[in-house]
Formats: C-alpha cells, structure tokens, sequence
RNA sequence: CUGGGCAUAGCUCAACCUGGUAGAGCACUCGCUUCGGGCGCGAGAGACGAAGGUUCGAAUCCUUCUGCCCAGACCA
C-alpha cells in the first residue's frame, strides 16, 4: 500500500476523551475514530487489524473442530422470554419494536438462538460432539462504556458452543476450546493468564477467564509463583491460618482512645503506632436486592470484619450470607446503624448481623472503630468484647500462601478479560428442550459449554501490552502491515530502489506500507513509530551511497539505532524475519 | 441508574465569573523556503450542541432537551 494513496488520518493531539493508551493510540494512529459512546469506526489500518486477529481466531477454532455459522444479530424476543432472561439481562439489552409492534432485540450473546439450532437439528446421541461458532456483532447497553475499543456497546465478539452427550464429553470439550485459546492468545504474541473464574450471569459450572496481563487492566487476578493456579480474586481461594500471629498475648483490657478525624485505616495506624494487622477493618454492606424503591422491606445491614491489612471479598461475603448481591451502605446508612460518623464503625456492640473473616477472627488485642464518632478502641478480643459469624469474606491479596500448593505465594496482576470459557451444562438446553435420544431411545438435555473472545477488545488489548510512548508496537501476527518503507528524499535511485523493495516483499508474502508521501523524514520517522509496524526500513542517499538500506525493528527503543542491510538482501532478511516472527511470536 | 463535570474551527484549548457580536496552536488551502526525528516565513478559509427565556444587546445569565466525559454496579 502507498501511504499517499491510504486513509491513514494521524493526528498528533490525544484526544480529549481518552484515557488509556490503547485508545489514545489508536485515534492518533488513524485506526479508529468514535461515532458515539461505545461506537467506533474501524478506518483501513483498524479493520486490517481486526480481520488479522479474526483470522488467527477462525483458523484455531477450525483446527479445534469448530464450524463456523452466523447467527442474527437482530433476534425476536420470543427465545429471550423462554429463558427468562428477557426480564433478567434489563437494561443491558437493546430492545426494539417493529412496524407491527412486536418486541425484538440485539443479541448480546446467542446462547437461546444457538440452542434453538441444535434443538431443531440435534437429535440423537450419534449426531454428537458438535461445536459451533460465530465472529459477530454483538450489542450491549453497557451502563458505562470506555477505554475506546475495550468497552464497547457495539463490539465484534468470537462466540462458540459446544454440544455434547453428558458431562465428560462436555468437559473434553471444554479443554479442546481451553487449548485452541492458548493457541489464539500465543500466536497474538500475548502475556496472559488462564484464571479460575465466576461463571456469574452466563451461568454453568466451571469457568475460567483468559487475562491479559496489563496494568490499565480493570480486573484483578492472583497466580502461584511456584505452581500453575491462578484465579480472578473474585473467587480465588485463601489457606485458612492456623492462628493469629501472637497467639500467646496475654488479653489486654479494652480501652477507648480519642482518634480525631482519622477514619480510614492508614491514618489510624499511623496514630495508633499499631500495624494494619492488629485493626479490625469494619465495612457496613447492604444485603440482597437493594435497587427498585419501595420494596417491602428495609434492606438488612451487615457488618463484616476484615484484618486492616486485607479486603472484602463482597462475592464470597454474599455467598456466606446465602443473598445474590452485596452494596456498600451509603453514608447515611453507615451512621444510622453505628451512630457515628463513617470511619468509626467496629464489631463492639453494633446492633446487627456480623460476619467475620477467619483471618480476622484471630486477631487478639485488635484496634477497631468504636461506633462513635472520633473515636477507636484498642485491646479488643473476639468471644469476650463482640462476636460474630466466621467466614471466608477476604479477598486474596500479594504474598498470601497459595492454597494449591505448598510452598508458593500469590502474587497479584491486573488482567483485561480477553477470553471466558464455560460449561454450561444444561441450563439453556432443559429449559428449552434441546433434548436428544441416547441408544435406549431415552432422552436427555443436551450438555453444553460456551466460549466467548472479544475480537475487538483484543485490537485494544494487545496495544495496551505493547506499546510505548511514541506509538504501538504490533505483534507481527497482528499487525496491519509487517513492514514500513520510509523514503527520505525522492531522488530517482531512492525512489527506484523503493519500487523494487516493496514489489519483491510483496511478492514474497511480506506486506507493506510504503511512505511515499512528499514528507520532511521527521513527521515520516513520527508516523511510523506511531503506526508501530514491526519492520521500518529507511531508504535515504546517505545509505544507499554504500549500497545499503536502513532496517530497525519497532522493538528497538534508540530511534538512531538501525541495522545497515544490502540493497540486494533486503527483501530476503526482511521475508526471513517475517516469517520467523509469524512462526514463533514473542511474548 | 447514582454522584461529579463538560459541550466554542477538523483536533487541543482560551474568552464566560464581571453580557457589547470570538482568539491561539496544530491540521487544511495558496505562495516562498527547506529536506535524516512532527522545519521556517507570508497569505487565506473555517466555530459558539439544540430549543426557549431575560435583555437595547447573549458564547457569556436562566430553563429545558440532547450528546459526551470521569467515579461506581456490569462484562468479551
């Protein structure tokens, strides 16, 4: 392609409303532009992108078995409604009317559609395993989308279902998409971790995300450094303490201090002269479904107890109260149910349910708020100054002793959701009769598992993991184009060994953009750095006076740094390195 | 949806508080000049989100609407 020939709108400003670098970037490096919240334009450079990662994906999954469909993305209200899950997706649905007034949507995902295909088509124990795929559109009303092209409403989702006779087979399945992930995520040059997760809303029995390693990254994660278990700290487990440091402490007397305005938990440790870990961290949470006002009755108040130094889990926090949700209480709640002002609350005396941590639950002599406002207790014991229903309510955190092995801590990451895989079983199938015969002719529901990559998340994901000031740095497997040309100057022996360049790399399966615009080299040089195609060769006089071209790799960070290659070896060092990079991708 | 904020040229911003008819940089057009890291000089074209109100007069004050951003719940 020649530059001058190609819509590549680069800009130098960031725009105003981004706020990480994926999508700084990308608006910058002419690959997207915004129609509205969660809407992009894919400009030439995005969508080679996106049709280089669809096709890592859609190659993998043939690989794996998987047979590729579309599906509508406008779909008829009537499967949603025999799930349920047209009252329970709410506001995240598109919904829509058409001339008749009949209700539609826009498929967020396919689960019911997909069922209703094997329920028509798969009947008998022989017609299995089957799995079927889909690279499409989806549509969510995202309460808040952001980060350009990480969180979209409309956004390219790889969607894949499996079908199988009983749980095992589901299960080999499930690993056959598990490693056909890997293969994906690899091949995209990609940092990431397969994490134990929460099948949340998707519902089933086993899940695990793929996450991609990146500090913007929204979710948090923890992995052994010694063996391979890592989970989202949604769900990951904790080794149950023996006993609380110090044990053997005598029981001090309880004592009331004077701490005023120092509410949070750094503050009163630094007041107190006492570590985080002697505090009992008092949260006030708000049990069960809380939205929709009116409701019959006062939502439940609960306090849960936490050592200083560590977090609530509110998943697990719910699960030990046996109610879907937890809320943090507002303000106002807080002080109405510990009479003091936030910042103060502590296990002694409140009124109401206290769940508490097993880590905290051994804490001796432990400092905690004091329920009035400006003031904390010190020398409080569990059974003698409160009590409360031990639970595992924490969150794992960095350091903490790995629950899966001996030896190993976890330590902590943060990770963009790039893939989820899931065993479904047969929730959707036994609601909707998605049933075959087995060799009695007996029926069963069909077992299913489901596996979604976010394809245009993943443009976004790769930069936020590969980039640098001045620009993106592709993975060659994904990159718009493997090489840059950058003339500097337009004399006839530059711009003829130019022409023979780009046509003998082209003709060895090498892609390229040549900058052929009549650009000072400067605003050339910023433009490749920020388009960031693995390969930039400069062609200028002062080279090819020795019969050489200049060849940097995007990796290099010294923009002086360049490796001076014959004329006549170019195309083949060049092809070389391409198709090395393309074979073995670097993390 | 809850809580904050924003909306002025293609982009990034100023003028608004204290009403008097809009200014810069980048980008764009033309000319000159220059050519190895977003050169330099000159000339030009180009904008107050929408509706209503107050006023002699509104980008500026008020109301409503729309859109967008940030923090939260959600998720590929």
């Amino acid at each position: 392609m020649l530059y001058s020939r190609a819509l590549i709108p680069t800009v130098k400003e960031a725009p105003a409303d981004a706020s990480n670098a994926s999508h700084t970037l990308l608006v910058r490096g002419g690959y997207i532009r915004k129609v509205g919240a969660g809407m992009y334009d894919f400009l030439p450079l995005g969508l080679r992108v996106l049709r280089k990662i669809e096709s890592i994906v859609r190659e993998e999954m043939d690989r794996a078995g998987a047979q590729e469909i579309l599906m509508p993305a406008l779909l008829p209200a009537e499967y949603f409604k025999e799930t349920g899950r047209w009252d329970v997706y709410g506001d995240t649905l598109f919904r829509l009317k058409d001339r008749k007034g009949g209700e539609f949507h826009l498929g967020p995902t396919h689960e019911e559609i997909v069922t209703d295909i094997a329920r028509r088509e798969i009947k008998s124990w022989r017609d299995m395993p089957k799995n079927l795929y889909q690279i499409q559109t989806k549509f969510r009303d995202e309460p808040r989308p952001r980060g350009g092209l990480l969180r979209c409403r409309e956004f390219i989702m790889k969607d894949a279902y499996s079908f199988d006779v009983n749980e095992d087979g589901a299960r080999a399945s499930y690993e056959r998409m598990r490693d056909a992930y890997c293969a994906v995520f690899d091949r995209m040059g990609l940092t990431y971790r397969l994490v134990a997760a929460d099948p949340g809303a998707i519902g089933g029995s086993t899940s695990a995300e793929f996450q991609v390693l990146a500090d913007s990254g929204e979710d948090a994660i923890v992995a052994c450094d010694n063996c391979d278990y890592a989970a989202n700290v949604e769900i990951a487990t904790v080794k149950v303490p023996a006993e609380g440091a110090g044990a053997d402490e005598p029981l001090a007397d309880r004592a009331k201090v004077h701490t005023p305005k120092v509410g949070s938990i750094e503050d009163v440790s630094a007041f107190l002269k006492l570590p985080k870990e002697k505090f009992l961290k008092s949260l006030v949470y708000v049990a069960g479904e809380q939205r929709g006002a009116g409701g019959a009755e006062p939502p439940g108040l609960v306090l849960a107890i936490v050592r200083g130094d560590h977090d609530v889990n509110e998943i697990r926090l719910a699960r030990a109260l046996g109610v879907d949700e937890v809320f943090m209480a507002t303000d106002q709640d807080v002080e109405k149910a510990t009479s003091a002002k936030t910042g103060f609350a502590g296990p002694v005396g409140f009124k109401g349910k206290v769940v508490v941590d097993r880590a905290a639950s051994l804490v001796k002599n432990a400092a905690t708020g004091a329920n009035e406002t400006d003031h904390h207790f010190t020398g409080v014991n569990r059974g003698r100054d409160w009590d409360g229903e031990v639970a595992d309510i924490r969150l794992a955190t960095n350091g903490d002793p790995c629950p899966n092995c001996a030896t190993g801590k976890l330590k902590t990451y943060k990770g963009i959701e790039g893939g989820h895989i899931f065993i479904l079983g047969t929730r959707y199938s036994a609601q909707m009769g998605a049933t075959y015969s087995d060799e009695k002719q007996e029926k069963h529901p069909i077992v299913m598992g489901c596996y979604g990559i976010g394809v245009s998340r993943l443009v976004a994901t790769a930069i936020e993991q590969n980039h640098d000031k001045d620009g993106i740095k592709w993975p060659t497997s994904i990159a718009p184009y493997h090489v840059q040309i950058v003339t500097v100057g337009a004399d006839e022996q530059v711009t003829s060994t130019a022409k023979k360049l780009y046509d003998d790399l082209w003709a060895q399966g090498v892609e390229v953009l040549w900058d052929d615009r009549d650009e000072r080299p400067g605003v050339k040089f910023k433009d490749a750095d920020l388009l960031g195609l693995p390969w930039r060769v400069t062609i200028g006089a002062k080279a090819l006076a020795n019969g050489n071209v200049e060849v940097k790799p995007r990796t290099e960070a010294d923009p002086k740094k360049a490796e001076l290659v014959p004329v006549a070896d170019a195309a083949r060092v060049l092809a070389e390195r391409v198709k090395s990079a393309l074979t073995h991708p670097s993390k």
